[in-house]
DNA sequence: TCTCATCCTGAAAGCGCTCTCACGTGCGGC
DNA sequence: GCCGCACGTGAGAGCGCTTTCAGGATGAGA
């Protein structure tokens, strides 16, 4: 099937050019200590050649491989078609690898088996460090891999101590913005579409609802969903039963917000009208519903690049912060 | 940082179980030829060190690495966040390699020096195999790959001739039953929102309009955009001038046609009485669009998992067609 | 009882690379 | 003119694994 099983190796390219394997080594890797004149040379032969270094034998001496492993959780699987949340992070942390030379490898764990697989990989180092883009609950395994050595940055506040460092965004800054503001636009009777409560998202975006309206005189009004369409459709209809008056709701994400503004269209409420609607997300389609989604932007793309940015640092041996928060940002369109 | 640095070698285990190194290797890697109570002696000496076996060393004496690489364009990167295709296949992908215990290795080509990237380390073989998403134009690194022995397969049929196998769907029958629909259903003047006609996708979608409409005496009337929901607004708008009294048109994505019912809607067109709109993709959000999207799905899941199969199947030395189109399937709700 | 095939097991040779040492050189200083 | 010191370079020892090959047991057949 081939001609080219052949690759060069150090030796062939030692061999042309005249020298030892070390010094082949070193110009490779860019070691200062050899002369020029043998650099150049050495250079012309690896070109001549081809030559590219074998990774595993490499790494077998270096004891590293370049390469990290990004984790998604089980309900990864669920949520990606329509959710944007995964594929920006992907995608940040991709670029940052891609500047760093370190090779990306997924891993998305939806099964018992995918655990144990994750496991099982990444204690084995084959990665030089994991990103966990973990949403759902305690998850053990990343501070047992951080106990075993092994450099972990996680997303989002793990829930209960941990002692792995995690980005996230300003989950309580920028819901209070966005309850702040329904408060200055004068809407006094503001319910709360919450997310699941097991995940720190869900409790964050719920708190600081609760915070901003704590310092007014306004009682909250809350329901809970999970943060897909549908629930936040069932959610909306729950709250106009609880308080049929209610004149605006913010809603702890953009796709659970389409969802209420969809229940609110089909019971004939004006939006923002009737009731003003705020998300959380930004997702890009929110710009298209309509009316515009008026939303607490989180910077997703950021917080991919800042998780792998965290990570080449614990890799490279230096200090990070035991959290990094990244600003979220109240964007005004026309629900509110 | 870490105690965990001396990981159990295959050395421990096999002083710890009394026999040699090439019998705990045959035992790890389950040859047949080992005696009951040695494999099970072995067995118990792995469990007690939590041996795992180092990937590098292993690779460097199979020459394989258990992993695999899934190249995603440029494109992506503007792609990612709005448009669920590339986060699909990279599901669909995962889920195969995870059956399969291969690693995927994520490389997003966004720049030239990625591209160059991707040549250098899949040449280098790093990779069992490489799957490329690739969508765009013709791009020679997947036939320059798969002349130097690398397995390749690529989704979409590559333009120009290429002996790499492909997987993709079938983008003219799907059209074609979209466009009978609207022509069964008393359409008489149907147009088309094309995609870009550098892309596979954009042109076979446009030749199943132009196919299906040669049958009738209907004449086309056509519209090209660039997949993305602004270039759908935009080229609704063009064809409405072109044709004031056209009362149907088949848009060749999802996301277009979003754009497209936006600029039908600010121009009072009532969908579908006026103007009926078939999409292509099936995205979930077009379950949600108002009205939900009649169009044609395309099993993006399953191309990610085909694909992932078939080099599987080349990896393993087996024979694979040249090419594999799946079936789409028109889905008619309310918008047609 | 001897032979021979059969079945397991271990010794050892690498896979391709990095990196420590030791070993020249060539030079300045006394 | 000799010593010592940089400075470069090469020899060689592994990194942890797989796999060939040879050889020791064992049991069947003669």
């Amino acid at each position: 099937m081939s001609q080219a099983h052949e690759r060069p190796t150090l030796e062939a390219v030692a061999r042309l050019a005249g020298v030892s394997r070390a010094t082949v080594s070193r110009v490779v890797n860019g070691s200062p200590k050899v002369a020029e004149p043998i650099r150049s040379a050495v250079r012309r032969a690896v070109e001549e050649l081809g030559y590219i270094p074998n990774a595993a034998a490499r790494s077998l001496v270096t004891q590293r491989t370049d390469s990290i492993a990004l984790v998604l959780p089980e309900s990864a699987s669920r949520v990606f078609s329509d959710d944007p949340f995964f594929p920006s992070i992907i995608h940040g942390v991709s670029q940052e690898l891609d500047a760093a030379d370190k090779q990306l490898v997924l891993m998305m764990t939806n099964t018992v088996a995918g655990y144990e697989r994750v496991e099982r990989y990444t204690t084995a180092r084959h990665v030089d460090g994991v990103l966990f883009a973990s949403t759902h609950g305690v998850d053990p395994l990343p501070g047992q891999l951080a106990r075993l050595g092994v450099p972990v940055v996680v997303t989002g506040r793990p829930l209960g101590r941990s002692a792995v460092p995690y980005v996230d965004v300003d989950h309580v800054g920028g819901v209070r913005a966005a309850v702040r503001h329904l408060l200055e636009t004068g809407h006094s009777r503001i319910a709360t579409i919450a997310g699941p409560q097991d995940m720190v998202a869900g409790i964050d975006r719920l708190a600081g609802y609760r915070a901003e309206l704590r310092g007014s005189d306004r009682r909250s009004i809350v329901a809970v969903g999970d943060f897909t369409r549908e629930s936040g459709a069932t959610a909306m209809r729950q709250l106009l039963e609880d308080d049929p008056l209610l004149d605006a709701v913010f809603v702890a994400s953009d796709l659970m917000a389409h969802g209420a503004i969809t229940t609110l269209r089909e019971l004939g409420r004006r939006i923002p009208e009737d009731v003003a609607v705020v998300g959380f997300d930004d997702f890009d389609i929110s710009r298209y519903t309509d009316p515009p989604l008026t939303t607490v932007r989180q910077p997703i793309l950021e917080l991919g690049r800042e998780l792998a940015r965290q990570l080449l640092r614990v890799i490279a041996g230096e200090e990070v912060p035991a959290a990094v928060v990244l600003p979220t940002e109240l964007v005004v369109r026309a629900s509110a």
